[in-house]
DNA sequence: TCATTCCTGAACGAAAACGATCATTTCCAG
DNA sequence: CTGGAAATGATCGTTTTCGTTCAGGAATGA
């Protein structure tokens, strides 16, 4: 069993059993042994998705329930979590914001969470981050769960953005080429075509693996957002294109913590003896 | 201070932490020593709300974001698991239900959750129960959402239930005397009224606690309903009242076990010479 | 083919947490 | 006022877990 496939599979078992599972458990389970679930542990702390507790590891990734928040690969966590950044530097206090569903998306509402502004969604898991949050008022959009991701779609949901009107909304998108944006889904495009009309700026957050890829599913040419938000590895060409196209342009630079991160963080800079041995007591 | 008042801060600090928090931070937090901690640790597990892990508490109650859900009684707790036990076998696979917010609906949709079912819901905790699950439909009703309960009122939820037809809706009331149900909301009551419209059976369920007592909001009289279910220490009174008013009643029994429970489960019983030592390796 | 590197599993001492017990205090009821 | 039950906090021996180190094996590249 691969390394990485392991720790997805650890990550999937905490998950299942509620959040939390101790560390013998893994181990039979897995069957590996104990120290080689240490060093996952300790992998997947660094990551982000799950924290230590003496015993056994807790699932800290964010939303339990859907299958579409396991797989955060580290690599494009990092740039997502750089673009969420990008983005939350755009808003203001007090804005009118719609969030759609997506990783990226659900990253910048976590930003969000505790700043003065009102806040349309379709999507559970964002729901959920402002829904016992008394500085933002949320409006939920309603319709048929889409069970994947736990967005709501169809012609409710449509129905209801028609008589919406935000300042910004902001879209994850699966792919983008010269033609547009796409996504993997036609319900989700009909849905987020409405999400765009009810705003006055349409924002995109994408990395930059999205360009010159596109999905199942045509959503809107370039020059119909305002603003795309992506990673700073973009490709110059692309970057270009983008601005060509009448588009502004944010490119969210990545931290060198995260860099190294981004890199399966190794080059154990000092090597081990760099354990922290701290006073306890 | 109280033992019970210590407990519920216990649990709104886990809860605070992120769903889980050690023991020596909790004694530090709350001044106490930690075996007083390790003994509500082992309360609060036998009430269901928390588990112990090995250095901590983890939170188990059902919907960490609300403080709504954070003050279960475990004796109203009791009650309200009897009667969603006694709702759930009145629900059929297949059905279409509507689902009201409230911590006793709530109770019901966790006994739902697997069953093949269509569920329309106005509540964030109840939608993420069955959001990623595959066996059941899942509409979600949009709207203004109540930070105090997580549910979505307000006009466009009254609308779009207009357009919702169920087999079943499910309600939960803060209070009911002979005039009829009460709730605590204005929002809320006008919504609940249109989710009675969009049904063909109304379903309310309500613990004995909640009969003889009225509340801010008229919801509808009595008859108004098809079937009341509650538990079965509702006074002879009340249930010669309801069943005059030709609504039928459902009485939901208390099993031995959390009857014990109910009253502060103590007369430990075996001791604790279940020592396990097993073969490691 | 050989050497290097990475990953894995086992072992061991140290540290932390557990349950149990006991003395003290608090709080009621008689 | 007094006796007893309940709750609290400290202590102690035991068990569990942790971090570290070391050795064997697989994969990679020269």
């Amino acid at each position: 069993m691969l390394a990485s496939e392991r720790r997805h599979r650890v990550l999937e078992l905490v998950r299942l059993r509620g959040g939390f599972a101790s560390l013998p458990e893994l181990a039979k389970e897995l069957q590996v042994s104990q120290s080689t679930l240490r060093r996952d542990l300790e992998h997947l702390e660094r990551t982000g998705v799950a924290r230590r507790t003496r015993g056994g590891v807790l699932y800290t990734g964010s939303f339990p329930g859907l299958p579409h928040f396991q797989l955060r690969e580290p690599a494009q966590w990092e740039k997502k979590r750089a673009i969420a950044r990008a983005a939350a530097a755009l808003i203001q206090n007090g804005d009118t914001l719609l969030l759609d569903g997506g990783s990226t998306t659900y990253e910048l509402a976590r930003l969000l969470v505790g700043r003065p502004l009102q806040i349309v969604t379709n999507s559970l898991p964002v729901a959920n981050l402002f829904a016992a949050n008394a500085f933002a008022d949320l409006v939920l959009v309603g319709g048929i769960v889409y069970p994947r991701t736990g967005v709501a779609l169809g012609s409710m949901a449509i129905q209801m953005l028609q008589h919406i009107n935000v300042r910004r909304s902001l879209l994850s998108v699966a792919g983008i080429n010269e033609r547009g944006f796409f996504n993997s889904n036609l319900l989700l495009v009909e849905t987020e075509r409405a999400m765009m009309q009810a705003a006055d700026e349409v924002i995109v957050l994408a990395d930059s693996t999205k360009f010159g890829h596109k999905s199942l599913a045509f959503l809107a040419p370039l020059e119909r957002v305002d603003c795309i938000v992506a990673d700073e590895e973009l490709s110059p060409k692309w970057q270009e294109r983008i601005r060509r196209a009448g588009v502004r342009l944010v490119l969210a630079p990545l931290e060198p913590e995260e860099k190294a991160a981004e890199e399966e963080q190794d080059a154990k800079p000092p090597k081990s003896t760099s354990r922290k041995k701290d006073s306890r007591r």
